[in-house]
DNA sequence: GTCTATAGAATGATAGAC
DNA sequence: GTCTATCATTCTATAGAC
């Protein structure tokens, strides 16, 4: 039997927005790619819907026949995205206990990061994304569950900079030109190693 | 006496332009720190030459009259940052032997990271001053010098892993929400012992 | 869903006076 | 060094036909 209770999220007074429950159709689902493809290459602000209406091969006219504003062109990329990110967070939150609730997240996480790594400077990197993000509530909920898992309950200074390093190392590998001649599989589990060997670091 | 010789910069056949050999005018410089902080909160292709020229108190056409391009304000902004890199750089390398030359790197690259935690973001993390970067050959020399020292001669998978997860982790938790309340010397003190730990990890 | 056509604002950049 | 005035281009966004 399971040695605790499954791990509590953040914040369980919010009732959140499901992320990804509502279907996209099959010429919004081609522009988001399409879209969060170019954003990773040339930044939001660098990406004009003309950018993104080209690379589909239509007009701009028939983007904003899908999305009221590039605003929400963006959210929708984002989204794609952070779906697999709340997964990620659903299943390590039904662990039993603290310590394999933290072992699944980091699996995962380290999975999805590096899986997608042509995408974490357009989702994490660009200040355009970051400032817009900042204001999605969506977004702040899965945070809040992320650093929850991460930093265990009333987490003092030295838990809070271990935490933030750790999420901070493994977006910023897989998109460090050192490691950038590696294939997935070698920076996966390089990176698998040395997130363990980090977590439980002693003091 | 030393241990070694002083450690030897990477790539030492190509004559290096020195950053910050040219000192600027008042007005310039003006335009310089200026146009930094913009990028640092809107990003680089979310600030115009407007803007800058509003905040400065100026028209456009006054910085134009100093730099001919938008390009030239960025590269400039970018240099006044590793300026400081550069000189960190020239000290570790003095050092003697290679650990006294890494223990030099981190304490004044942890040091100068915290210090400018405002200006991380649109340095590193904005994808058009990235891709600038990417095409600058100062700055190209000044990253392989500082990968040299990191990773050592002939590094392996595990040690590029390794360096890239150090650099990485300094820029990204200076930035990080989790520790955006801490003032500059907790974070920094936190940052030097826990970036230690991580240099000494063993194998 | 996609198109043509266009409005209205902002952008990077330049010419020439003071 | 700074200004006014301007140009060509690009941008987001909309109207209306097919």
């Amino acid at each position: 039997m399971p040695a605790g209770r499954a791990v509590k999220p953040a914040r369980a007074r919010v009732v959140p927005r499901r992320l990804g429950s509502v279907p996209y159709s099959a010429a919004k689902t081609r522009t988001i790619t399409t879209a969060l493809a170019l954003f990773a290459e040339h930044g939001v602000g660098g990406t004009s819907l003309q950018m993104i209406a080209d690379a589909i091969g239509v007009t701009k006219a028939a983007v904003y026949h899908q999305f009221k504003t590039k605003e929400e062109i963006v959210l929708a990329a984002a989204e794609l995205e952070l779906v697999k990110l709340q997964a990620a967070l659903d299943s390590a939150e039904a662990e039993a206990g603290r310590p394999r609730a933290l072992d699944a997240l980091l699996t995962k996480v380290i999975d999805l990061t590096v899986e997608g790594r042509r995408m974490v400077s357009a989702l994490h990197g660009d200040p355009v994304m970051v400032r817009l993000l900042a204001k999605h509530e969506p977004f702040r909920q899965l945070m809040d569950r992320l650093y929850c898992l991460l930093t265990g309950d009333r987490p003092g200074t030295e838990a809070r900079v271990r935490a933030a390093l750790l999420s901070a190392a493994i977006r910023g590998v897989v998109i460090h030109p050192l490691v950038m001649d590696l294939d997935d599989d070698t920076l996966r589990s390089e990176l698998q190693r040395v997130a363990r060997r980090l977590v439980h670091l002693p003091d």
